[in-house]
DNA sequence: GTGATTTACCTGTCCGAACAGGTAATTGCG
DNA sequence: CGCAATTACCTGTTCGGACAGGTAAATCAC
């Protein structure tokens, strides 16, 4: 991959089909692309330090309630965790409570981490915000949520309507 | 994955420390779950869709065209190509001009998905524009391919440090 | 023309994301 | 109490995306 080239000589004909949708992939995937490369320096993937932001602020969770504060899912949350746990990062213990649940909770090593995550982070939003004003930032910021908004009232009724099919 | 529920209640730490990068993420992700859900619908996964949409626009290209254009992966290429090819809605030959080259080229059932699949897209597009006048949707295009350019500032410079290192 | 370099593609590996399906533990109803 | 349904998690598989490394063909330099 390399969106660092110009712009093909001949644009795509989704750019015609869909402007809106093609700019928020290319927007998406150059942002993705930039997360990884700081991430890389802390030895994260793109999504595992979302998971350790949060194990940082909160503590000890079990992963069905990561999965629904970070949106995920149970699949890939198991993997992650378990990948964090190889790295180090994380450390997962039986819960007393509900022996089906798995608690969570980030090692010395995760917590060791906070500083330079939050460091990156802060320089991923710097160079997304680039030149922007404070108050283009809150404008840039409420197209992206009006955006949000629109697909999502059309994707869930959509899954619903799906998974009432699979019923 | 389920983005359709509400916000979660303690909203992750990250849409305070980047609350830009955080918007795009999600907006990424709700778009491309919508655009998952509607090309299934015609037997594709997202990412092969604008491959075929580039062969029915300009014919028979190389795998390295493909890639310049879409902006891909040399090694995503070739397996992209060759899920079309085993679905059967794309035909692979050796260039005669150049052997090592790989002429890609819809098949006559990539064709007939043409339709399906530009309707398709502009349905995408509709539930993203939402309820957006037309000068409200050319704003929001402004916002994403300045976002875009001022990430792209960043990580191409970015991008280039690292493979020199690699030098 | 021969050898080094570049180009075009392929493979292996790892990751996140999504779907399907399976297993224990818990809960709820009768 | 006992059985069904739900919940929490795990595994398998497939896909796009990225990186490293490898092979064959073409090109360039001498």
């Amino acid at each position: 991959m390399d969106p660092c080239r110009a712009e093909p000589a001949a644009a795509p004909p989704c750019s015609d089909a869909g402007p809106l949708s093609y700019a928020i992939f290319r927007l998406a995937r150059v942002h993705r692309m930039l997360a990884g490369q700081l991430l890389r320096r802390c030895g994260l993937h793109p999504g595992q330090e979302l998971l350790l932001m949060h194990l940082w602020e909160t503590g000890a969770q079990r992963q069905t309630d990561l999965i629904t504060v970070l949106g995920s899912d149970s699949a890939t949350m198991t993997r992650t965790v378990q990948r964090l746990e190889r790295a180090g990062f994380v450390r997962r213990t039986r819960s007393e409570q509900d022996r089906r649940a798995v608690l969570v909770e980030p090692t010395a090593a995760g917590l060791a981490l906070r500083d330079r995550v939050e460091r990156m982070w802060e320089e991923l939003e710097r160079a997304t915000c680039g030149e922007l004003t404070a108050a283009e930032q809150a404008g840039a910021l409420g197209v992206l949520e009006r955006l949000e908004r629109n697909v999502t009232d059309v994707a869930c009724p959509l899954a619903a309507e799906e998974q009432a099919i699979g019923t």
